[in-house]
DNA sequence: ACTTCATTCATACGTTCGTATGATAGGGCC
DNA sequence: GGCCCTATCATACGAACGTATGAATGAAGT
């Protein structure tokens, strides 16, 4: 069955990869079964061989568009003609609306990083080029002494932290919070909290050593 | 085999507890077998069984002896006699010295709020206590005006984010940054970063709206 | 009408899973 | 020596797993 995997679209093959994108995130690689995701695509079980071939396959295959679609977007945030500072609020509201839209984004970002299984070379592409636009900001902002002095990289991961955290921590926000991020009045003061935390951060205002 | 948990220690639980715990942070749940379990343990297929009834419980009980001393580590530092801001930082680092001894711990709690599976009430009981510790102290430094204004809650989970990101994304900060955090020096400069960035975050020297 | 071919389906294979159980061993106590 | 009690071990069971495969289907091309 060593079957090249097709590149055209076909109805089935999409139930598959949106079936199999919802029970990755929920329950992880291992937790996900390929007849429960068959079941939850209403396809047979068989089609998961077609058209994948095995369930690493499928798993690749959902990693690619769930990551990929991300990098236009924040790159096209951070290409706004704006100061540094701003470009990087651009970025981390972007970054939110991304996230608003794919709900399971967070899911597969921790599962890459804790290594689940080996991550596709695609996936890490697309991780290490949005961190590194972020990083490219704060440098900028450096240059012009409007951002902080520190490692770039890591006030980049500082700030891709607290999105996908706050995301994949929604279960326990609903608890301790009793904040909806289903709501949008909910989810808009989480963004403008994270983005004013982010703002402060970096802000060269506050140097003070 | 509905057999109570046995309360006193045993040299061949203490092994099972111990490979249980690093079998189930870098695998899953679902990806460490009871078999790979006990092999890693030199212990007896039948032993988990015997010690622990079923998997469910073995898991449980490692996620209590991980989650839980975390919580009277960051209480300590939290209670020294000194500004908020200052205990904040203690906190921050007290975070991650305990996090450097037990470099686990993050996948765990990821897991844990990623919901692989229900989350057993100590877990969220020690979650809270940690989350709530910090919304406290930067409550306090709201009302003393030394910190920024904003929700507590809301910026004690960005902080809380920092430490738990950068530590499962070790891989990636080692490819890009060509970071080790095994080497103290490189990790002390990573503490340092984030300690920076969340006072800078908190700070009310900052606030400019 | 007949062939072709991509796709769907039922079903089977071998493996590994979590759990259960009965036999065996060994140490303290009468 | 006989007994209990805790612990270890080999082994077995049924279920679920990922994967494979050959027959059925149906639309398109001739």
């Amino acid at each position: 069955m060593n079957e090249v995997i097709r590149m055209y679209e076909n109805p089935t093959a999409d139930a598959l990869l949106r079936a199999a994108r919802t029970l990755f995130a929920r329950l992880g690689y291992h937790g996900a079964s390929v007849r429960a995701i068959a079941q939850e695509a209403g396809a047979n079980l068989g089609a998961i061989t077609y058209h994948f071939g095995t369930k690493g396959n499928l798993y690749d295959a959902v990693i690619g568009r769930v990551l990929a679609p991300s990098r236009e977007r924040l790159a096209a945030a951070a290409a706004l003609p704006a100061p540094p500072l701003d470009r990087v609020e651009a970025v981390v509201r972007a970054f939110f609306a991304f996230l608003a839209e794919n709900p399971d984004l967070p899911q597969f970002i921790m599962q890459q990083l804790m290594g689940s299984r080996p991550m596709p070379e695609a996936a890490r592409q697309t991780l290490q080029a949005n961190l590194g636009l972020l990083a490219g900001l704060i440098s900028e902002g450096q240059s012009d002494g409007s951002v902080r002095r520190g490692d770039a990289q890591m006030m980049a991961l500082s700030i891709v932290a607290q999105p996908v955290y706050l995301t994949v921590a929604q279960p326990i926000l609903r608890e301790v919070l009793v904040v909806d991020q289903g709501e949008p009045e909910a989810r808009s003061r989480l963004v403008e909290s994270v983005v004013s935390f982010v703002r402060a951060a970096l802000s060269a205002d506050s140097e003070r050593d």
